[in-house]
DNA sequence: TTGACAATTGACCGGCTAGTCATTAGTATA
DNA sequence: TATACTAATGACTAGCCGGTCAATTGTCAA
């Protein structure tokens, strides 16, 4: 594990336990054993820190999303989402509880576009998953309806994150399923109509150019010990350079990364370009 | 205004922009053009205002919802229930934005368990409206159905409270009112059983005992213009030490007080006391 | 006008903050 | 072993923090 590694993993515990302003540099160099000096060889400032926390875990969750719902039987994606989604909450739960815990209008600005870009992307995923669920039929109830979603996600996740509860997570699933279920089937008044959630869309949010994915892909390459995975990567990476390879290859390559748990951002930025 | 007033109202607007942690006892007596002495004079310390500013708001809060629900017609609670919800989130969006900010698991172990007490009373008034409207039928789904609720309170809420949108406020009340029915009449999972909330409620929810009611009371009559009002509450405090009337002069005298602002929690205390 | 008292001030305290950098320790090569 | 390099340290700075309190100002009855 690299030293920015260690100092992302202990930070975001003390981070959940007490928030990002609360928590000082020294406290975290301090739980990891290292001095204070050795925390900005890793990071330029404390920001930087949080930064690169957020981009780590919500790119992380987010690919796992995405693949859920791209994937898979139509009649199991509502419970496939929910379940990755709570499963990925449990899993990662001090990471859950600092983005409960530093929400809106978040202390600089681009920490909070940051958060809003994610939080954008994320409905996306779930809009898409409606419109193959319920199509035509939910046309002006979508956005209601993935705003019921992200409602059921924070409060049922409270239970387990701040309550600590031990949950039946199927049972959980099931449940959220049939009220989903419930509502796209039945509601019939639309609140959130199209022109609201444009008017929340006027700070673009641009597609990743070429050169950003070639950028994150070699960054994560270095990151990387030797691996199958690695080589598939660089491969890739070569591919975005100059196109050659057969599709099937390029999807044989993409399926190999998917599930290694530092690849799931390049594995989505390049599932993405290469349209699969 | 007291300088208490002057100062909570002032300090509510750093909190609500920049949260607590963040916002410093200098930058507050700056913003209300008084000195740093001045502030000590009023509070004992930065965490006794934010106690004070959340005592002063959630009691309000929960004194008008238990209002709404505890009287009127059955097939308007719902709602009323919403439309004062949501009528107080945005009348008070500082104090929204604050409770937003600085959730669960708060810096100081009083604050969180204060924090914890008032949701929990707001439970458990959402939870007598389920059973008001649903009864029986919703025996074993009450809990979900109020995990629901809330979720719909705090997603919808934060169209307005972090993105500033104008919304159509009856629209929304509608929306909300539908898909709550479809749910209660519908839902058959039930996740949340009786055990799981029993595990949230170690930390026992005591009834405020005659004395606490009194000193409340008084408190309150001390911070009081001369008025109608504070000549009903006097009476009223009276009646607490001595009980001598009328059972109808009473509801005169709670009915007069039931609206003032500075009143509201006071009124909810006596009303529950006097059994109104 | 005086004197007694309450209200208000802001310089000050010890302590903690984010961030820096000269110094030292560790390591790999020649 | 000597050299050249990087990795790591922690004392240090400047500044802000919550909180205090002696000194000052304001108020009002005598």
């Amino acid at each position: 594990m690299t030293k920015k590694q260690l100092i992302m993993e202990k930070a975001l515990e003390l981070f959940a336990k007490q928030g990002f302003e609360a928590t000082s540099v020294q406290q975290i160099t301090d739980h990891c054993g290292i001095s204070k000096g050795a925390f900005y060889l890793s990071f330029k400032s404390k920001d930087e820190l949080i930064v690169a926390l957020i981009d780590h875990f919500m790119r992380q969750f987010n690919a796992d999303i995405d693949f859920v719902v791209s994937e898979g039987k139509k009649e199991d994606l509502l419970y496939n989402f929910y379940y990755t989604t709570f499963h990925s909450f449990s899993k990662h739960s001090d990471f859950a509880k600092l983005l409960m815990k530093e929400p809106t209008q978040s202390f600089n600005e681009e920490l909070f576009s940051k958060l809003h870009n994610y939080n954008k992307s994320l409905e996306n995923v779930i809009l898409s998953m409606i419109e193959r669920l319920y199509g035509e039929q939910s046309k002006d109830l979508k956005y209601d309806l993935s705003y019921c979603i992200k409602g059921f996600m924070s409060t049922y996740s409270e239970l387990f994150l701040v309550y600590k509860l031990p949950i039946d997570l199927d049972l959980l699933v099931r449940s959220l399923v049939e009220k989903t279920n419930l509502l796209a089937k039945n509601m019939t008044i639309s609140f959130i109509p199209d022109e609201l959630i444009q008017m929340l869309d006027q700070p673009l949010n641009k597609e990743p150019s070429l050169e950003q994915i070639i950028e994150t892909v070699s960054k994560n390459i270095e990151d990387m010990e030797d691996s199958i995975e690695k080589e598939s990567l660089m491969l890739l990476k070569q591919e975005l350079l100059e196109p050659a390879l057969h599709p099937a290859i390029i999807k044989g390559l993409l399926a190999n990364i998917q599930h290694h748990p530092h690849c799931k951002w390049p594995a989505y930025l390049l599932r993405k370009h290469f349209g699969k």
